[in-house]
DNA sequence: TGCCGACAATTTGTATACACTGATAATTCT
DNA sequence: AGAATTATCAGTGTATACAAATTGTCGGCA
């Protein structure tokens, strides 16, 4: 919604504005599960969704398609990737790895500046918990630990941890949508503690906390 | 080069043969460095020279730059992606993380079918060394660290990993064009060592040779 | 000489037309 | 009726034509 309405208001059609335009909405449309799964979509149809040609429709899937969000299946057409629940527990084994390193490495090298960002984004996660918005708090969950692997001044673990973070936003939703999208209060004192222990740069409780906080929402998965 | 003939063999042109076939051939190009970093590639002018339209041209282009290989800079062309070294030192901070981390897995979890593909990937790498070919070596050496990986069982951070290892390649080819493309024999010890650490189990004999050999790299690069 | 404006050239973005391929439906033959 | 064969169709892959935007250049003029 508000990168959409940015872009728009800012000029109506820059020159290479429908394909990214195009590619966002897919892209948020397919982790947030508005489109299912396995759905099948086609070119065309995209196409006169958007009101433009299939030029850029193609270009937005093939970028989809590169980031294993759509799939091609030769000849039958194109559809949203299966989200594999079997590999769950592969998912979070990576993801608590990644977790770790950047949670460690950003209360090592955590600054003001950093640090406020994570409070910012902290912010905006308490404020979505608190008006059981489920799909922002999802996407401010994701900009929290973003903001924190930031802290740790690497881009590269900072990229893995996005990508990462970003396959596991379809799983979250499917996990809170079996539940009616009813969240917990208490989400955001788990993100305090961690706030807390990269403040006081304590490395070995801000990693052991990354830890438990995803392996707690694995637990909460598993059911 | 492989590649290409095994491909073009079997079909002359399949129905998307066109788009993968200039995808996989410019990153090829890219990653050893055929194609310099920094350099101005154009639509037209890689057309003309695989003898298609610019659309195939277009999709593969999408492809690479969406995974960072190649840049648009808008309105001014499409470049290859800058090598940026003064960002090594974070690139190896994370691939050490995630080697150790995929190595120790695969010390855990091999099997006879994953031993024996490590194997065959260390015969071809050591062949390479053994007649200084060095595009071979660096492409070989690749595939017997994802060997590796495959052996720790974890899709997810095989694919981290194998982002990672492809994202090093230009690097890797830099450094030993600045030494004439000479290479030491002795560059597969370390792999043997750490074969047999695998072999055996012992995750945290891995675990450190996966370090050092990562470490020794840099330090080699270092000067 | 130095600056300004128009115009040409380059390059990407988008639209559209055509071709090919595999799948499914329809039809025919036994 | 059942199997085989043909026809149709949906959908993608590729080619080409056109539009938009920016850079650089060239001429003119103070």
């Amino acid at each position: 919604m508000s990168v959409k309405t940015k872009l728009s208001e800012t000029k109506k059609k820059a020159k290479g504005f429908s394909a990214v335009n195009i590619y966002e909405t897919l892209r948020d449309e397919i982790l947030s599960l508005k489109l299912e799964p396995s759905e099948l979509v086609d070119e065309v149809s995209l196409a006169k969704r958007f009101g433009v040609s299939r030029s850029p429709v193609r270009e937005a899937m093939v970028r989809l398609v590169s980031e294993s969000l759509l799939q091609t299946l030769p000849n039958k057409g194109t559809i949203v990737a299966p989200l594999r629940i079997e590999e769950f527990p592969q998912y979070v084994d990576a993801l608590d790895i990644v977790q770790r390193t950047v949670t460690r490495l950003a209360a090592k090298f955590r600054n003001a500046d950093s640090l406020q960002q994570i409070h910012i984004e902290q912010n905006k996660f308490a404020e979505c918990v608190k008006q059981n918005d489920v799909l922002g708090m999802i996407l401010s969950n994701r900009d929290f630990h973003i903001a924190i692997a930031k802290a740790g001044n690497n881009r590269y673990l900072e990229q893995i941890y996005c990508k990462l973070l970003d396959d596991g936003r379809r799983s979250l939703r499917l996990y809170f949508k079996s539940y009616d999208d009813i969240l917990p209060i208490e989400m955001s004192n788990a993100h305090e503690h961690l706030i807390d222990a990269i403040e006081a740069q304590d490395v070995d409780l801000a990693e052991r906390l990354a830890s438990e906080h995803t392996l707690e929402m694995q637990q909460r998965f598993l059911d």
